[in-house]
DNA sequence: TCATAAAATGTAATCGATTGCTCAATATTA
DNA sequence: TAATATTGAGCAATCGATTACATTTTATGA
């Protein structure tokens, strides 16, 4: 049960004063340049290793960063954290990873105890639950920078970085109306959220300045499943007028109806074409692979990473960031049809 | 800038001193009921949080545990992440994830800095590259439980949950002997790892057991990739006797290896079947579905997480564990031949 | 009513690193 | 050579919470 050696046990050693260790550990240059090698060499001997968490205790700031989102398992997300993890991990931060579950509760209770971790700040996907937003304007109360990536809330001084949902969403449709598509589905999951009020919107923007009645039948709500897919796709195709194109807002949703589509004896990309979005890993490997809008999860987490250096850096006012990245279009077999090649 | 308010705080509101404060705060019996109550009043009215940094400075316990993995955005390691933090979250724990990025070296440092932090415990699977101890062996030395997952080293005091490799690969091969598959191949990764050797142990026992010569061209090496898969594939096929069956140590290989067979006429699972090994999720979405030996990450994450609490509580030895899990072969249209169903 | 037990609170050190201020030892200048 | 400047290092407080140990207050019993 070895005691870790501390700048004490290395000052004791050369008959110094811990401060003078401490000094000559980070390099001051109030300390001769003979001392600092002597004091390096024994930490080196003794396998001295700083204290964080002494250190963070001194200066209020503890290298750490919370990450809240809904789930970790989820390659978007996961991939996000990649991202964030490569960013800050040679600025010397560790990443503490959380999930919600989507619940509103268990995000204000690990909000709480993130600050109380004095976690130097938070970057977070709001849950679908969350609908108050006082567990996060405390975070700013307490000075903590706080960035919202991918599903954000407006409040004053937090950033954000997000995707421009609408854009992708409009540069799948107008792609489907340019494989002569007219019919055109658009499968959602919960419209209480921006991010799919905004491919919604994008949706319906690019029928519309392509001369295409919005129907609101084409609209169709599911959850993020392959068998809501299915269902969906078979409302869908059993309406009067069943459409000839989907534009699903989720990966799944789009797999599912593709796989009713087949069923149901449709050819595609030939007789009915399906876009994604998400840009899932599986959508390519599949025999039919799957057109797909990408949300750039990695840059997502790289740039929600910069932005919250930026942040930590200017020590003068807390600056609002809001960065809107644009997704592109996978463009794959399920959309692409023959003559078009 | 709001300061935070600390125990001091609460004392001065209250004429008492800090010490009073923090034991009423702790339930300590030697505090009266009544200067409880009149502390945990006056906390909730200044909006007091326990800083836990100092507590980790005072009691040498920082509440967080490190983990450690190649990569984050892979399916099988965020759902372990996930059942890791599942099970650690609700006991107070935050967990600190970081990726190696198969390098030993990034190992190394990860591991050095997340002693600096003062982590209460490491959870890790090691990368491939690493060779070395060292960095392994002083966790232990400085009191820290090591649990590996997944991928371990034997190391006296390190404990570890890992899967029967050599029993997911016995059960897809003896499944697919039953199948009435005899030229059996195997795709390996890399054999300088345990797990993929006891993976090609299993498929040599099952094959041993069942009166099938090994045959050493039928085993394969390749990388993590479809392409691998492909290429794997076509050289199998080009041997003078071509197999009618593979394993693949990796889904990824499956899936390239089912691209191939299918591109030049094989008919799967009637003239060639395929299991793979890992149950990712993209092996059910497919059109042909893919066996596969399920890995049960949530449920390594989660007790890999209990074996960390076990030897927390138990400050007396540290007592090595080893937990060895049974992996379940998802059995799907890859190799179910029709006449079986 | 007074001694003694029991209960409630206070004192002060501690965890490890940092830093403003002070002081001592050289170095420089006139 | 005396006076001043420069450099190197020590002293002691601080961050916030915890906890042996000491002390005060209240309760109990004879």
């Amino acid at each position: 049960m070895k005691k870790k050696t501390t700048i004490y046990d290395i000052a004791k050693e050369l008959n110094i004063t811990a401060a003078t260790v401490s000094r000559a550990l980070n390099d001051n240059p109030r300390i001769s340049a003979d001392t600092k090698k002597l004091v390096m060499a024994t930490a080196k001997r003794l396998n001295y290793k700083q204290n964080r968490v002494a250190q963070a205790l001194k200066s209020g700031k503890s290298k750490n960063v919370g990450v809240v989102l809904p789930y970790i398992n989820r390659n978007f997300f996961s991939t996000v954290i990649r991202g964030i993890e490569e960013e800050l991990n040679p600025k010397g931060y560790n990443v503490i990873i959380t999930q919600t579950h989507e619940k509103a509760n268990k995000e204000i209770d690990i909000v709480q105890n993130l600050l109380n971790a004095q976690v130097d700040g938070i970057l977070i996907s709001v849950s679908r639950q969350t609908n108050s937003n006082d567990h996060l304007t405390q975070v700013l109360k307490k000075n903590v920078p706080l960035i919202f990536f991918d599903r954000k809330k407006d409040i004053k001084g937090g950033s954000s970085v997000t995707l421009d949902d609408f854009q992708g969403a409009y540069k799948a449709t107008q792609h489907l109306i340019a494989q002569g598509c007219t019919k055109i589905a658009h499968m959602t999951i919960d419209l209480a959220l921006l991010i799919y009020q905004n491919r919604l919107a994008g949706y319906k923007q690019a029928l519309s300045e392509h001369g295409i009645d919005f129907n609101p039948d084409y609209v169709i709500g599911l959850q993020s499943e392959i068998v809501a897919g299915i269902d969906a796709a078979k409302k869908l195709m059993s309406l009067p007028e069943p459409p000839d194109a989907i534009f699903s807002a989720t990966d799944l949703g789009a797999l599912g109806a593709i796989q009713y589509l087949k069923e149901i004896g449709k050819t595609i990309p030939d007789d009915f074409c399906v876009v994604g979005f998400s840009n899932e890993p599986f959508t390519q490997f599949m025999e039919l692979p799957i057109s797909s809008v990408d949300q750039s999860p990695l840059l997502m987490g790289k740039t929600a990473a910069k932005v919250f250096l930026e942040q930590i850096d200017s020590d003068d006012v807390k600056i609002e960031k809001n960065v809107v990245l644009s997704p592109t279009l996978e463009i794959r077999k399920s959309s692409l049809k023959r003559d078009n090649q």
